[in-house]
DNA sequence: TATTGTTATACTCTATAACTATA
DNA sequence: TATAGTTATAGAGTATAACAATA
């Protein structure tokens, strides 16, 4: 292709980068579909797909990428709603945030919808989920500097 | 890693679908980020970066995937700014959004960013980039794409 | 009667700052 | 003093429903 050399990318490397943010775009919209279908909130959703293993309250803020504070509400209705239930660690000061057999249960339902629903899944061959994935690793492989504990604070 | 083998595709569907969404979350806190720089939050971002033309508040809606109520709001506030401004088309009820010259300043900041920092552009090959954006193309192809050139005309 | 956009309402998310309780 | 989580506050996004102006 036509090597540009004004740049030391590419030519077109807002054209890549666009097309990158608009399939974010389309993938998170789908997500919020599938999670108002179960009635979660967008952010209710990410948690309880990231919640693996009793995790603190400020290392779920670090996954939803927002402030501690939040966690605090959002955990809350979670919890209202059987979802959710919250421990102590050996320092009394933790909250251990863990899903119940219901929250588990909700989070299959999620996934399931996800790969069911997933343009990767229904419109992609194999060896285009393999490329794809091999693609996505290398984005992902240093862009997030690793999931801080909790300093992760923007500039202002 | 819930591997059901009850989908005929492949056992580790699910996994392709979410690494899908955990490049879509990374790449939209990348972009909330680039968007909170620029003093705009992620809604008035998204919207000034598809307002390529006039557009009328509903289509607009149709572009950030939320409720036309919501646009007058968003729009008042960059409004305010002074990076867009409202006139009429020839139905008097029609409401059609534009940028501002300081509106498509800003727009060119913003994909300057996007340019500038997407792992897509810094992490990635060229020819890396080429099949990405080929794959993501099959993702995001809305029209059924016709998946049939075998037109099969045996027929005379 | 149907539409486009606005307004009213209520809820959730969000960051900042101040607070508590532990450490 | 420092850290983990909460509370208070204010602003923004969100959907629903009711409304005005226009078609």
């Amino acid at each position: 292709m036509p090597s540009d050399s004004r740049h030391p990318t590419d030519p077109d490397a807002y054209a890549v980068a666009r097309r990158l943010h608009d399939a974010a775009d389309a993938t998170r919209n789908a997500f919020d579909r599938i999670a108002a279908e179960l009635d979660l909130t967008p952010p209710q959703a990410r948690l309880i797909l990231r919640l693996f293993e009793p995790t603190a309250m400020g290392d779920v803020a670090g996954h939803l990428a927002c402030d501690k504070s939040n966690v605090t509400g959002i955990a809350a209705r979670l919890g209202d709603r059987g979802f959710v239930t919250a421990g102590h660690g050996s320092d009394r000061r933790v909250k251990l945030l863990e899903l119940t057999a219901q929250g588990q249960q909700i989070r299959a339902s999620l996934e399931q919808h996800i790969a069911d629903t997933s343009p990767a899944t229904t419109r992609l061959t194999r060896p285009e989920r393999r490329a794809l994935i091999r693609l996505l690793d290398k984005l992902s492989s240093t862009a997030t500097p690793a999931p801080r504990p909790t300093q992760q604070q923007s500039r202002r």
